[in-house]
DNA sequence: AACTATTTATAAGA
DNA sequence: TTCTTATAAATAGTT
């Protein structure tokens, strides 16, 4: 689309290949947002540039949609106790249900990553609230909406943790099924 | 871009917006892949229709970029315990500090969402084990194969919990000395 | 950043 | 849906 039909091959020069991303990157999210506002439907671009910057577009945001993806891609299709179910679901292969198991694995590393990634913040944010941003430099306002904060986010983290036990003590059952066999 | 131009606005005619849809993906799906080839970068995009069904495009995956976004996104600018700090870390101001414990609970939402998916793979596992594929069905091979799985994630999941029992701990702790302020 | 000569995407129509 | 085609839009090479 231009002076001259290129090949769509890596292109060499480092210089060129980042102008060709810059301009390539703004046609691609001005597309995007086309789109969505076109035909009223989500979507999420995500680009990461060889030096590992993220650039990205998101109607209603990237975080909505992509994990609207993530959660739809690995639910089971097999059968949800109290359910009614189709003979074809049914006919579920032991395979697929390994697979799905895998998939979740694959899920709760990432989501170990991110556990770490938010301990680290906690911690910074209990350094920089003791050591380096003096308590009695901050005005009453500040103080009580960081507390509302953090009252909050420890009860969704009470929460996660019984969630997570009672998927714990779901998994013991099925592993204790397996080993009878 | 064709016969005439067009505003960008919702397509009213239902059926011409889908083909609008239908059009405008394949390319916007085509120029994300051209970016990918000559630019040397990742990209991914999802897309969900009115009805709800997802269409994306990955390079060299959907979960893989958008995990990994999901994952740096909410990576803390702010000084970790332990490393060298520059001043202008040292000088965040606590509303910066706020948006973060807000990003972090919007993760940890989207976590426990994640978190439910999860359990009821695990339950609807469980049920089609005990109930739906007979154990004895299974070849020794498959057993094994699905008990490694179970252990593992099993594991993976003792982990998380720790890991959050400890974020918790620290919360409470920066709790208290906003509480004291 | 701007500027065009071209290529590419696509809105209508069949 | 798929194809055709006139036209709008994107962009490669250049300044």
């Amino acid at each position: 689309m231009g002076r001259r039909k290129i090949e769509i091959k890596m292109v060499k020069d480092s210089s060129s290949r980042q102008v060709t991303l810059s301009k390539r990157r703004t046609g691609l999210f001005k597309k995007a947002n086309e789109l969505a506002t076109l035909c009223a439907v989500q979507v999420a671009i995500v680009v990461f540039s060889p030096g590992g910057k993220p650039y990205s577009f998101g109607h209603p945001s990237v975080e909505a949609v992509t994990e609207r993806f993530l959660n739809q891609a690995g639910k089971p299709k097999v059968s949800i106790p109290g359910q009614v179910v189709e003979q074809s679901q049914q006919d579920v292969k032991v395979g697929k249900l390994n697979r799905q198991l895998n998939t979740m694995l694959k899920r709760l590393q990432a989501k170990t990553k991110q556990g770490e990634v938010l301990r680290e913040a906690v911690r910074a944010s209990c350094q920089e609230l003791t050591h380096q941003k003096p308590v009695n430099e901050l005005n009453r306002d500040e103080l009580l909406e960081m507390k509302e904060s953090m009252e909050k986010l420890r009860e969704k983290i009470k929460g996660r943790v019984s969630e997570i036990e009672a998927s714990s003590s779901l998994l013991l059952l099925s592993n204790i099924a397996v080993k009878q066999a």
